[in-house]
DNA sequence: CGCGCTACGTA
DNA sequence: CGTACGTAGCGCGC
């Protein structure tokens, strides 16, 4: 509790916030149009607006560092020495972030040879001496030792800067087990890697704290460092000199000479037209009611604009006959929101702009509901996939689904992890959701109602639709919201997979593996964790001498392709032994995974994930169907466990035929690749006479793997480079295969060069149905960072319009099905594929409603190509 | 217990 | 130095 009476001092350190919140915040969606990055920006503002919000500071100041060189880093050149060049994306936010604190008259300290928290620490100390209560909030640990009766630290947690630790003398002792200004002593014995400065081998915080609690203090125990005893002492002994150069230079200067007391950083008005122009140009859209807000502005008198405050409404609270007549009677839109318990509705709440209502789900209100359920009346939705599957539990479809947020938002930004409507109203109203808070038994903050969960449904959904192109509203409407409610019929039928054929196999795997591992053991004549890549580097680099392989972040990478060119270049019976075993277990994990999920009904259940991925193909979780084996033979036994259910008479399985290539020659018109498609011959063979300058006869099949894989890569911006490697062949070699290709097919580099520039321009790449993907590294002068962006930026449009295609197939056919009253249902999509279960008597209906739908879901320069098979399980139906 | 990492399954 | 995903086990640090 802060003493109301006492000024309240608050001191932050810019730099590593904002470095902070650099990392944290995806730069994705901080990016202005003309491409100046912002999220260190952002993430430190929304920081600092919520922290002047919540601690109502009378007097402020924010420090910066001005370069890497201190006085720290002259007294020891390898102070910091370690730390990675800035990247130029954050140095760059660094002068506009300022820019923005002047604007908000907030005073910025900084000083040639000195470092943030040598600020901090000064001012810090001398406003507790003027009897201030000071909070200092940094991400540097150092700053602990500030800690005492007068000075609080607030410092953000690993989730990034939205959250701040209060670190009183209490919460210091709690955490590290010292006194604050023991702290610095513990960080000398310990270490500090991201400062580059080591401590005493084998000595962590445990030990440190032990010592200190001994000795009584760091003098003490240098002194006395004779007397510690085993290896650990021995380390200290030897580096002693460490520990003394660590706490000189982790002892924060309190003295430094500043031009401003703390008295004159009371805090003042700030500029309301200044804050208004910077946060325009770094086009800060919601940020500013919150800085008006938490500065005592109001808006409204500042700003002709600014919407008036809105206040949450309390619902009323509705008998069943009263909510039905209150919802046919609703104009426009209805915000609605099932609170669901056990994947069954237990309460609703409905909004409009002028009014919340909501009751218990009970058996009358689920019959006076309903009619208006069911029919078109628009229906706006947070992530409606769960209520849809709810509702029809209860019997109920929906009808007039109009709008998800949570797919919309995902639209706007695909990149963006979070779609709850918490974030959405966080980022499009600027506002917070009211939650409980989860750990309290009883809270402190009652969580939203269902009522007032559907009024900010409603209204972050206006503020959507305000932000979404037209072309995506198209594919929210068109695509994604019809493709949602088939997913959650498909999610509810399952697939039925046989217990009987999974045990029996995962029983041989288990027997093998162990049979395997033993040889293993013998080979190299001893056991080891052969699930350990650590071990297996001890194994392979050490004991058997191997060549030393591709790098990885831990050591030297023993995957699957490297072993394989181990075993050509320096063969050992290891080697096979420990592949066979990877694929045994890996196999048995995927069995068994698949066999816990099956139900009471002998059906699996997954859950399509509809925002999962940034190019607008679905992902399938818990479990994951959309990575069931198919290379092997042996694998395919796992799909002969998918079987037709009881009742239904087979399994219908349709794939289309190389879609993406069918859209790379649609996009880039190349004469060739259309020519391909329209001749009828097999593509590869095609493409392969062309390159090869043979007949389509005497492509052999080595020619026709050269070309598939040249054909596959440049969908995913493959270089010579990746083609020699994956060919094993020369890089010459692989370079000459990519100009015959071209000098045949020249439109599609044309087109794909193209595209990739046309997204620099745009910022975004476009799908065939208008799906847009955001791509704001195209323009990073980091070459890595660019480079990856084109090769996603280039391959995005064709993945994109491939899942769109799908999709549209995939709900013609669920509502064709339901239209002609076919029981038969769509089980499973795995991207380019659908398995489908068809009841007894409807497959030449089933059979033809999926070629047509599947076949005429996009009309492309060429034909969509699909594939039917027929079956009593997965395999069977997949030849 | 959560997290990063490696490895590997699919399209 | 080929795109897009999800899952599992290991090993580390909380």
């Amino acid at each position: 509790m802060t003493d109301s009476a006492k000024p309240t001092f608050l001191i932050v350190d810019g730099h590593s916030l904002a470095y902070r919140a650099f990392f944290a915040l995806p730069v994705d969606n901080f990016t202005t149009k003309d491409g100046q990055h912002t999220n260190g920006i952002y993430g430190f503002l929304a920081m600092l607006i919520n922290l002047i919000k919540a601690e109502r500071p009378t007097h402020l100041a924010v420090a910066f560092d001005t370069s890497r060189q201190s006085f720290r880093s002259r007294e020891y050149p390898e102070y910091k020495a370690n730390r990675s060049e800035t990247p130029s994306e954050f140095k760059g936010q660094i002068p506009l972030l300022q820019d923005c604190l002047a604007a908000m008259s907030i005073t910025v300290l900084q000083k040639e040879d000195f470092e943030a928290d040598d600020i901090l620490a000064t001012l810090a100390t001398q406003g507790a001496e003027l009897g201030y209560d000071v909070l200092v909030c940094s991400g540097d640990r150092d700053t602990i030792q500030l800690v005492n009766d007068d000075i609080t630290l607030l410092y953000p947690n690993v989730q990034g800067v939205s959250q701040l630790k209060r670190y009183d003398t209490a919460a210091v002792i709690e955490r590290y087990g010292v006194r604050p200004e023991q702290y610095p002593d513990i960080a000398a014995l310990v270490g500090e890697t991201s400062d580059n400065l080591p401590g005493v081998p084998k000595v962590g915080e445990k030990t440190a704290v032990k010592w200190i609690g001994q000795f009584g203090s760091l003098d003490a125990l240098l002194e006395n460092a004779d007397k510690v005893t085993g290896v650990v002492g021995n380390n200290l002994r030897e580096h002693i000199e460490d520990v003394r150069r660590n706490r000189r230079l982790n002892r924060l200067l309190r003295d430094v000479e500043l031009p401003v007391t703390p008295a004159e950083l009371a805090a003042r008005p700030m500029d309301a037209q200044a804050v208004r122009d910077i946060f325009a140009r770094l086009e800060f859209r919601t940020l500013l009611p919150r800085v008006f807000d938490a500065a005592g502005i109001d808006e409204a008198t500042s700003t002709a604009t600014a919407p008036a405050a809105v206040i949450m409404p309390t619902p009323a609270q509705l008998a069943a006959p009263d909510l039905a007549t209150w919802a046919s009677d609703a104009a426009g839109e209805v915000g609605v929101t099932l609170v669901l318990e056990g994947g069954l509705p237990r309460r609703v709440g409905l909004a409009t702009a002028e009014a919340v209502v909501e009751a218990d789900w009970t058996p009358e209100v689920a019959a006076q509901l309903t009619p208006w359920l069911s029919a078109d009346s628009p229906k706006v939705f947070s992530d409606a996939k769960p209520q849809v599957k709810a509702l029809r539990r209860a019997g109920i479809r929906v009808g007039g689904l109009a709008f998800d947020t949570s797919i919309a938002g995902w639209l706007l930004r695909p990149s963006f992890p979070d779609k709850t409507l918490s974030d959405l109203v966080d980022r499009y109203l600027g506002e917070k959701l009211p939650e409980a808070d989860p750990t309290q038994l009883v809270p402190e903050t009652e969580g939203a109602t269902p009522g007032q969960l559907s009024w900010f449904t409603l209204r972050v959904a206006a503020a959507l639709r305000a932000e979404l192109p037209p072309s995506v509203l198209t594919v929210l409407a068109d695509i994604e919201l019809p493709t949602l409610l088939t997913l959650a019929d498909m999610e509810l039928a399952g697939v039925a997979v046989s217990h009987a054929k999974l045990s029996g196999f995962s029983a041989d795997l288990t027997r093998r593996a162990d049979a395997i591992a033993l040889d293993a053991y013998a080979a190299i004549g001893r056991e080891v964790n052969l699930g350990s890549p650590k071990q297996l580097q001890e194994v392979l680099f050490e004991e058997l001498q191997l060549p030393k392989t591709r790098k990885t972040k831990t050591g030297y990478s023993t995957d699957a392709a490297v072993l394989a060119d181990l075993q050509e270049s320096n063969p050992h019976p290891f080697l096979d032994l420990l592949l066979q075993h990877r694929e045994a277990t890996k196999l048995r994990q995927i069995i068994e995974s698949l066999d816990t999920a099956i139900g009471a009904d002998h059906r699996v259940r997954t859950t399509y994930v509809q925002t999962g991925s940034q190019t607008g193909r679905l992902s399938s979780t818990d479990p994951n169907l959309q990575n069931i084996p198919v290379r092997t033979e042996e694998s395919r036994r796992i799909r002969a466990a998918f079987e037709v259910g009881e009742d239904y008479e087979t399994l219908l399985t349709a794939d289309y035929s190389q879609i993406e290539m069918r859209i790379m020659a649609h996009l880039s018109e190349d004469p060739g690749l259309v020519e391909a498609f329209n001749s009828g011959e097999d593509l590869h063979r095609f493409v392969g006479a062309r390159v090869f300058g043979v007949t389509p006869e005497d492509v052999t099949p080595a020619m026709r793997t050269k070309v598939k894989a040249m054909s596959y890569g440049l969908v995913y911006g493959l270089s010579a480079f990746g083609l020699s490697k994956q060919l094993r062949i020369e890089q010459t070699e692989a370079k000459q295969l990519m100009m015959e290709y071209f000098n045949r097919f020249g439109a599609v580099r044309d087109y794909l060069r193209s595209s990739v520039e046309q997204a620099k321009i745009d910022g975004y790449t476009e799908t065939i149905f208008g799906r847009r993907r955001p791509f704001p590294d195209l323009g990073s002068p980091n070459r890595v960072l660019r480079e990856n962006a084109e090769r996603a930026a280039l391959n995005a449009p064709i993945q994109g319009s491939a899942a769109d295609i799908m999709k549209i197939a995939l709900f013609h056919i669920h509502d064709e099905f339901a239209a002609a009253q076919l029981r038969s249902r769509v089980l499973m999509q795995i991207h380019d594929e659908l398995v489908i279960e068809v009841a007894p008597g409807e497959w030449d209906a089933a059979e033809r409603i999926v070629r047509d739908r599947m076949g005429d879901a996009a009309s492309l320069t060429v034909p969509l190509d699909v594939q039917i098979g027929r079956g009593a399980d997965w395999n069977e139906a997949g030849h």
